[in-house]
DNA sequence: CAAGATATCTCGGCTCACGATATATTGGAG
DNA sequence: CTCCAATATATCGTGAGCCGAGATATCTTG
C-alpha cells in the first residue's frame, strides 16, 4: 500500500468524507506536514474503490457544489490496520538499530 | 523517502554491509515478511549514495567474490530517524481513528 | 467585478519498483 | 564430473503511481 492510500484510508476511518474534505483532513491529522494534491487524491480514491477498500457513501449538493462522499469499508479498515502494524514493525526495527548506533557510533 | 530506501538505511544502521548482505538483513529484520529484490536494491543504493545518506565503506574479496560494503552516514542516520518519526505519527493517527471506529462502527 | 475558497476531474511527465537477464565463483548433490 | 543452488555483482525495460498543471463551476469576500 502506498502512503497516499494509507492517508486517505486514515482520513476516512473517522467518518465519511468527500474528496476536498479528505484533503483537509489529511492536512489536519498531520498537523499541516502533509498536503495531499488533488491529482493524487482522485487516482488513489479510484484505485481504493476498485479494490473495495472504500466505497461511495452518498452524493450531496451543498450550496450548488456537488459533494461526493466516500466511506471506509470493513475490508478497508482491516487493510489499514494491517498496514499500520507493518509500518510499526519497520519503525521499531529502525529505532532499535539507531539506538544501538548512538551507543556505539559509526566511523562515518 | 520510499520504503525500500527506509529498509536499506535500517539494515545499514547496525553495521556496514554489502549488497547481498543488505538483502539478507532486510529479510531477517522483517521476519521473512519483506524480500528486497536486487533490481530494487542497487537502484536504491545508488540514489542514497548520491544523496550522501550512505557511502562506500570498503571493498573486500572473500572467497573469490567481490564484496562492496556500504555504511550509513550521519546525515543518513538523521534522515532515517526523521522518517521513522514521520511514519510513527501516521501510524498513530490511523490507530486512533480505527479504535474510535470500533467503538462506534460504520454502516459499511 | 475580481479573487480566493470550495468542489469536481483529467492528463502527461517523471520517478521508482522490480522481474528478467547477464556474469562469475564456490559448494554440494547426484 | 557435472549440474544446480547460493553468493555476489550490475543493468534494463515495463509498468505503476505520484503530482503539477489545467479545465470547469459555484459561493463568498473585498
Amino acid at each position: 500500500m502506498t502512503e497516499p492510500a494509507f492517508l486517505v484510508l486514515t482520513a476516512l476511518a473517522g467518518e465519511a468524507r468527500h474528496g476536498y474534505g479528505i484533503v483537509s483532513e489529511v492536512e489536519r491529522l498531520s498537523d499541516g506536514r502533509v498536503s495531499m494534491p488533488v491529482g493524487t487524491l482522485y487516482g488513489v480514491l479510484d484505485r481504493l474503490a476498485g479494490e473495495g477498500l472504500v466505497e461511495l457513501d452518498r452524493e450531496e449538493v451543498q450550496q450548488g457544489r456537488l459533494r461526493r462522499y466516500y466511506r471506509l469499508t470493513d475490508p478497508g479498515a482491516e487493510a489499514l490496520a494491517a498496514e499500520a502494524r507493518r509500518l510499526e514493525a519497520n519503525v521499531r526495527a529502525a529505532t532499535e538499530r539507531l539506538r544501538a548506533r548512538r551507543t556505539r557510533p559509526a566511523t562515518a
